[in-house]
DNA sequence: CACCTGACTGAAT
DNA sequence: AATTCAGCCAGGT
């Protein structure tokens, strides 16, 4: 059951393009709630079963795959990640900024932004 | 019903 | 520059 943070959070994520990556933080931040990032992340774990939500582009502020724990197996986020471009090294994300998709500097471009915050 | 914990982060010390 | 603290929400104990 989703709360409606969590249910924003879930579409914000979905929205990530392939072979980007973003942050807890950020996505607090794009909802209003730059402090609950943590929540963010809570939610993400919350949505363990939706598989139509990319949990696997969520990173933390420093681009490490902090959540790499709670996917199947010890290498799969990073597979995925691997498979749409992005490299992968340690848990850490290379050129983590390059490969950053912050939805704030898209707020103008996306007009189905708007639908998430309503 | 009170307290603890967790995919985080920015400010304060 | 490194470490600690507080804030956020939901669910479990």
């Amino acid at each position: 059951m989703a709360s409606e943070f969590f249910d924003k959070v879930y579409k914000v994520v979905r929205l990530i393009p392939e072979g980007k990556v973003t942050t807890y933080g950020h996505i607090a931040r794009f909802l209003g709630e730059t402090r609950s990032a943590r929540v963010v992340g809570y939610a993400m774990n919350a949505s363990h079963n939706d598989s139509s939500i990319p949990a696997h582009r969520v990173v933390n502020r420093s681009g490490v795959l902090t959540g790499k724990h709670f996917f199947t197996g010890s290498t799969l986020m990073q597979d995925l990640l691997e498979s749409e471009g992005i490299k992968v090294i340690e848990d850490q994300v290379q050129s983590f900024e390059s490969h950053l998709w912050n939805p704030i500097d898209h707020l103008d471009q996306e007009p189905f932004i708007d639908n998430i915050i309503g």
